[in-house]
DNA sequence: TATGAATGAGGCTTCATTCAT
DNA sequence: AATGAATGAAGCCTCATTCAT
């Protein structure tokens, strides 16, 4: 009994290695360049074990994939009920950001994977059901910038556009980060995170904003300059 | 002599013909998938030949990417002269908005085939190249956030808040210009995308913003066209 | 002692019903096509266990192999000994017609997997072993035939002329049986296959022979049922 | 000009060394067991090269299949065209015989060809040529059945009793050729062959049958005795 | 100068068999 | 005794680049 849970047990662990392991590489070397070869030396187990646990390399990637996906839509679902505890009505636009941010690697790595699958169409059902817990995200936030036309504090426009103008600015604000360009430009990351999501948060705000909270508020005169 | 000439512009133009090809096939099939052979065929020339005019592949990648750059420091460069003629301030930040968005699909062609060259470090002498003509962009952009951040009209932070930000905007609407998840919901892609470049625009403005002008609610004669 | 007869009982009972299920599974898919896996899951047993019963997959094979040509050996030599003590000279022929024609799938898929085993040289002496019964299948039709020439019923030439192109004949019978190609044309294939059989029995036929029986040209309540 | 020539002559000779030495190999080792690095080897060419003549391994034993049963057409039309000529109304069944019998590894070797390649369902539309190629085969020596039972020196059966009835013996004689089980038993094939082909020629005739012309007609008491 | 045939490293996947539990 | 996770050899195919003509 015990020996056949154990067994399971093993059996699971040595998948979400095989998750980790492709994870890292991926971090690592970007989505081309990883092999299933590299992931199964890097598990220290054999090639053909790999597809003991997955069918294809593919769906190794879709699993990273909807994990990642979940536990963003997990996080968010908490942070929207705290917030409505609280009040506070900005709460869930933060928690995407941060949630978002917490990672921009990561994130980063995940909007490619899912980009190259869908192009070239592998697994287009994981895809759906991929979208379908999107989807879920989407909808907290819309509720709150809704919400928020109603109050009257945002101008009345189509609700997706607010959704659509934030998750811009945050899948931007991902670039950014990982972004080698601007590697050198940037000298308060934090700070700047920061101003990019208060943007954000006030994003067509009708009046009397908070103006943007930044650890930089002190006149710097002259940042970094390009060129 | 001339025979000479006509030589050279023959080999001139067919430089132009590959990379035109391999643009096309770029956009029609993704960064993956393009074979130099396809290129080769577009051109109805021979595989061979294409190494006459560039050592790899990745070179013909980075000649595209410098073009593009470089037409669009150059759009860029005219907007702005144009604007400090006539006085308007937020003219380079449209400009520079609207090159991007002038096609979408091209623009984010480029972010992806820079990115896939950096991550193998082909080329690495290319890109700083590359870097340094995106540089000349940006300061551009910069002196524009500068001033009005002088003028008392922006909130006085690190200029480079202004630019990353709004780098980073631009950045996210154009992978949301081609995100398939987004493509169901977005009605008015048009009025869309323009409620984006003024929340661009007016990023840290301090107070009395002009509202955003949308298509849905003012009657707009002439908006600038996207795509 | 019970108990050891009992789990002795279960474990053969087990090896059948690997058989059964290696057998229907290559049935049903074809030589290739087939993995030792699929058989342990339709057995509803592990991997391993096959193991236990059988050295390797070609064993499976072999014995599925041995096991046909005893049955058709047995039903052979069961249709001579009826026949003689009918006088009936044609019955050890239209018997081995019949038992190959019984299931021509089934037939056929034992010619490839014995050529399959030959062919990579597995299992030599199983082989050998397969012969031995074959030849025992053989001499029953030689004696026939043997019989008949002496009779002066048929023409007199080595008496392996007649096994073999008899041999031949039902070979192809069964390939034509299963052969796609043919299967659009061949509207009564009953009809057809009495009309083989006949030519069959009647090869080296000296004179007068009774024409084909065919159920074309008289009713011939209940022939031989095919397939 | 003539070095052009010359070039597209070097690559036809090429392919046709790929599909020699395909064929060796397959006869040598069957279907199973050639691999592309195999004949690439044989050829002393790389691996890729063979893709610059055949899309897949498949196309290769396609071609094989196709060239094969393209001169078995082109045989058999002669042979009938001048059979025709001199009134031999069996020419064309021997010349079907002969020329399947020519090389009887051959054909066999290409029967467990096609059969795979159609069980795999890999190339379908090749296979339908294919077979249009083989039905013009079968409708040559469908008219000499035709023709014969309308001369009434054959029994009143559909046509295609004969011709199916025919080839089945064709396809055992080839097995037969090919048996190991067989091959100790047959101390005169080129005997036995014609004896089978003589059964074949006159399968449904009605009377007055010209005895099987046999090198071994002289009564050799005792055959090779099986088992 | 232009060509395109040739190359071969490298990637993904399958499956018979082994062996620790 | 039964299991099934693990293995790794082996197979097919792609494609950037080279080089002889």
């Amino acid at each position: 009994m015990d020996k056949a849970k154990e067994k399971v047990q093993r059996f699971r662990a040595r998948e979400q290695r095989i998750l980790d392991a492709a994870l890292e590489l991926l971090l690592e070397h970007g989505e081309e360049k990883v092999t299933v070869e590299q992931i199964a030396e890097r598990v220290d187990i054999g090639k053909g074990t790999i597809y003991k646990h997955f069918i294809s390399k593919t769906e190794i990637y879709m699993r990273l994939l909807m994990d990642y996906e979940r536990s963003l839509a997990e996080r968010l679902k908490v942070a929207v009920e705290n917030a409505e505890e609280k009040g506070d009505i900005t709460a869930p636009a933060r928690a995407y950001f941060e949630s978002r941010m917490a990672d921009p690697g990561k994130d980063r790595l995940f909007q490619r994977l899912e980009e190259k699958i869908i192009t070239l169409n592998l697994a287009p059902e994981m895809i759906s059901e991929l979208h379908a817990i999107r989807n879920s995200n989407a909808s907290a936030l819309n509720r709150v910038f809704e919400r928020r036309m109603e109050q009257g504090m945002l101008k009345k426009v189509p609700a997706y556009y607010y959704y659509s103008t934030y998750w811009a600015l945050v899948q931007g604000a991902v670039e950014l980060y990982h972004s080698k360009s601007f590697a050198d430009v940037i000298e308060d990351r934090e700070g700047l995170m920061e101003f990019i999501m208060d943007v954000g948060v006030h994003i067509g705000d009708i009046s009397s904003r908070k103006p943007p909270a930044s650890s930089h508020t002190t006149g710097q005169a002259a940042g970094p300059s390009f060129g």
